[in-house]
DNA sequence: CCCGTGAAGATTGTCAACAATCCGGAGATA
DNA sequence: TATCTCCGGATTGTTGACAATCTTCACGGG
């Protein structure tokens, strides 16, 4: 019976897995905007399971930082203010200049390289298109392409966090225009750093591209 | 009422947070072995609480990585082979080094560099002593005050649980003999670095001290 | 001797009810 | 009028019981 198939074993979850994902969705979303309280009977009404479930699942926000927990009062969409988005912007740089240096140090970085300009190939024609909701799209998948070609779980873990913070902001600033130019070639820019196998530059586009994301959105802000 | 007299607000904490940093200590300490089922009706009794407090807490384990869940068949604490543990050391390092850049570039550097003298002399001190435990502890506390010093809420929070895993190889290596003298010069060398102002020095230094933390670990470990 | 079958025991997953806590407003008092 | 007190409603925190699932082991057939 071992036929090695490529079979993968079942991806079976559990309930406040699966539950853990869908608010998270919905925090990224807007849907359950920032500061809003998380009632858990409409909640787990919604989702069609009692109260236990439901319960794991926000603990699980919590320790994620998503979700702020007030005793005996309830779970809150956690707010980010300014120093809190500043904050997010630097563990982002810390995560993705990482992960940059794990992939041009890596067993395949033409392959590697390859996916990254494909992003990038995409961000483009959004651009060109002024298509923005594709152009935001387009943004966040280079960036998670970027740490899942490091192939590190625990950078993945933790950014993946960092860009449902992100998403809720730019949601909250919706209808903002940003230059699509600039945000194309900031991360073209990255990728042939990479590709030159120069660390130094590659951190340094990062860090680059991260202040430009962070200023723009702290402008648009106010 | 308002005298402004510096109160902090009351610290309560929930139960599900409670038992969570009681078993996070467990699982650092090896009370709780790498691999071993976490039973929840013998975990909840011991506790003194029922099992739906208990899951809460062992949620955020999983959420935080810390413990592995298989549906339908129970929780276990995580076991790290040789790759989970580079991956450990890599995201320590994309922690540590953006932690000391904004130790550097941060408002009170000259004070930082204090506290972070302080623990190195106590690990000098350690060292001196032969107190291998006490050198163990003050390593850590390096570490921790590194990444306290920068500031940022999410550098801390990802940080808090690399070191419980750090501790968890360690402690599963107990009585395994490490050079005090290089550990502690390694430490020096990198406060140097912060002082000196020289981002790409420190960057190095932790970089190298990381690489040196890991292979002592892995050839201790074989 | 090996392999499939099935029941018993143990463990996890889920639920609905109970207890404790908090918030807002009506009423009383100075 | 301002303030304190107390009560009702709503929400969270906790519990014990029930349902579903998995593991183990003995049994019987090939």
């Amino acid at each position: 019976m071992s036929v090695a198939s490529g079979f993968q074993p079942v991806p079976r979850e559990s309930t406040s897995a699966l539950i853990t994902r869908q608010l998270r969705e919905g925090i990224m979303r807007g849907t359950l905007p920032a500061g809003a309280q998380l009632s858990e009977v409409s909640l787990a009404a919604e989702f069609g399971v009692s109260r236990g479930p439901l319960r794991e699942a926000m603990q699980r926000l919590v320790q994620e930082g998503l979700v702020r927990s007030e005793l005996n009062r309830g779970l809150f969409v956690k707010e980010l203010d300014e120093t809190e988005i500043r904050d997010l912007y630097l563990t982002r740089t810390a995560i993705e200049t990482a992960a940059a240096r794990a992939v041009a140090h890596g067993e395949t970085v033409t392959e590697s390289l390859e996916r990254l300009r494909a992003r990038a190939r995409a961000m483009a024609e959004a651009a060109a298109a002024e298509d923005l909701q594709a152009l935001a799209d387009a943004d966040f998948a280079f960036h998670e392409e970027l740490v899942n070609l490091a192939g590190s779980p625990r950078l993945h873990r933790v950014h993946e966090t960092l860009m449902v913070e992100t998403r809720m902001c730019l949601t909250a600033l919706q209808g903002t225009y940003f230059d699509p130019e600039d945000q194309v070639s900031e991360h073209t820019r990255i990728v042939e750093a990479i590709a030159a196998g120069d660390d130094a530059a590659m951190v340094r586009e990062i860090e680059e591209h991260m202040q430009e994301a962070l200023d723009r959105l702290v402008r648009a802000a106010r």
